[in-house]
DNA sequence: ATGCTGTTGATATTAGCTATCAGTGAGGGT
DNA sequence: ACCCTCACTGATAGCTAATATCAACAGCAT
């Protein structure tokens, strides 16, 4: 019988190599928050928002371990790493297909939209072409009310 | 004699309106600190800099004064919050003439170049015509390798 | 199977920031 | 110029996200 092998256990046995690649190893601590995040795509989850979820099917795991975990998974761009001015750092899967995206951020309700497009080339290219800085990365946030704040008033 | 008024004097004194507009107070602290930021455009102070800076001419200002200064300025659009992920706030005056500009940061030496703010109106107005959010302010980071890291290398 | 070394969990510690509260003073009314 | 009121202040205690520490543990190369 042919493994049956969905997109999401492709993507995490390439990050099992990436891993592998940078000398990391792979534990079951790694293999489980990792797993967490692809079964909550579109969330944005702080390091104690993880550690709750984990406590009911892992217990054992430790605090300091999802925050060190959280950071290295960053660190090899598995996760982006950002924050919506509440005071703590938010993680989520750094999708292929959704790559990039740009947060926008109601001032009124908290609610945090995504905007998948881009659209920055033109914009990365001018600055780099004037001040000779090379770009490879930005983070985005949009300030406003969404739609249901808008009609609700 | 007429009174000499430099710009960033009639700035002053536009603050002081706003703070009177807004039934907030006009106190020596809150003058100084304002002060201190015309000093010193183009740096990009956190709360415990200010703090310092001031010990030399004024070590009568409190911590707690100059975050709850800080704030409010940032609440009144005087100073620009932002932060540029070591873990503290910083602040600059939102001047008029280098308005909203981005930040580019160096992963290499953490060094951040400001670029003047354009070419997002086209950004925004895309999204707020596909995801009906109203759009009011934006926070753009970039990261990459600034021009003296590329050179050294 | 063994050994090296990266990793983990528990916990102490740090650091940025906020809350508290009694005393102070800015500014409007007289 | 003198009150009066209440916003403001400084000192400091408290909070919380994140990091440092360290002995025990466990991937994984050999
Ligand atoms: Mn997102
Ligand atoms: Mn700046
Ligand atoms: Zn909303
Ligand atoms: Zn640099």
């Amino acid at each position: 019988m042919i493994q049956q092998l969905n997109k999401g256990d492709n993507q995490v046995k390439k990050i099992y190599e990436l891993l592998k690649e940078n000398d990391f190893k792979i534990t079951p601590q790694r293999k489980v928050i990792l797993n967490l995040f692809f079964d909550r795509i579109g969330e944005h989850l702080s390091a104690e928002e993880v550690y709750n979820i984990l406590q009911e099917n892992h217990p054992e795991i430790g605090l300091a371990t999802v925050y060190r975990t959280l950071d290295l998974f960053a660190e090899l761009d598995v996760l982006q790493k950002m924050s919506f001015d509440d005071g703590k750092n938010r993680y989520e899967l750094n999708n292929n297909e959704i790559h990039h995206h740009h947060h926008l951020i109601c001032v009124d309700c908290g609610k945090v939209t995504e905007f998948s497009d881009d659209l920055l080339e033109a914009l990365e290219e001018q600055i780099t072409r004037k001040t000779k800085f090379k770009i490879n990365d930005h983070k985005v946030k949009f300030y406003g009310i969404c739609k249901d704040c808008q009609e609700t008033r």
